[in-house]
DNA sequence: CAGGATCCGTTTCGATACTG
DNA sequence: CAGTATCGAAACGGATCCTG
């Protein structure tokens, strides 16, 4: 059911929002794939190598649903299939994943970093851009 | 024991640090206390009004370590005390944290964003600097 | 008294089976 | 394929206890 009413602490810092979602492993994860990947659809996020459970996966997706940070419309080929957008607000959180993912990059000595972390560094603004405009693209005609 | 070299997976994007840290609700508090609240005892966290519980505090505080974003160090005057600081890494994180605040406030509806959140947002960069000296400062001599 | 550790009832997670 | 139902395992939250 997990009606969750929402216990909305106040706080000075406003990052109750910011808690809910980025302070969430799957959550976070949602959006990375929405944003970076290909990954739109229901299917495509059990996909992903974290190996998210069903169960929490629909959780999360009515989280971030709630939240006014993704949408979910139904597809346009498939009638069985539901897409999930980022509303501008997930959109927003664009550069705010790029900077983390250059942060945990940067203390991590393992192998040789992907050419994408290498674009995220060297040309963040346009590569931000171009995340955003693809994932625009792909939320209109896929 | 630094053994992190748990279940570490591979990522095209190296996000994986980013989860273990941000994607917590208790570590990204933690976080954000110790880099805009004066807090950096045990005790201090306590008092945060989101009430984090004694075990997974030290639970928290202990992964903080383990990732090299946190240091323990003895109080210096009061020997009953220890002092948790931001290493270097975990400073890098304030530029981040500043953005995910304002992107939180930024829907937010709720009343009178406060003055800090203003700073953020007209002032950016000298916020994070001022930030991060006033943490390192209280690191050095408290 | 500060910084935890330990115990314990409750909530959430994760894996899988199942349904529309 | 997109979820829901179920159930054991893990994590949480709170209280209390322990130790320097």
């Amino acid at each position: 059911m997990t009606t969750h009413a929402k216990n909305e602490r106040r706080s000075d810092c406003p990052i109750s929002v910011a808690l809910d979602i980025i302070g969430d492993r799957w959550t976070l994860l949602i959006v990375r794939d929405l944003l970076f990947k290909d990954r739109d659809e229901f299917g495509a996020f059990l996909q992903s190598e974290e190996r998210i459970a069903t169960n929490v996966l629909a959780d999360r997706l009515r989280k971030l649903e709630a939240h006014g940070i993704v949408s979910k419309v139904p597809h346009a080929s498939d009638a069985r299939k539901s897409q999930y957008r980022l509303t501008d607000r997930g959109l927003d959180l664009a550069p705010i994943l790029v900077d983390l993912i250059v942060w945990a990059a940067r203390y991590e000595k393992t192998a040789a970093p992907p050419k994408v972390l290498k674009r995220m560094l060297e040309d963040r603004e346009a590569f931000i851009a171009e995340t955003v405009h693809a994932a625009k693209k792909r939320a209109t005609h896929e």
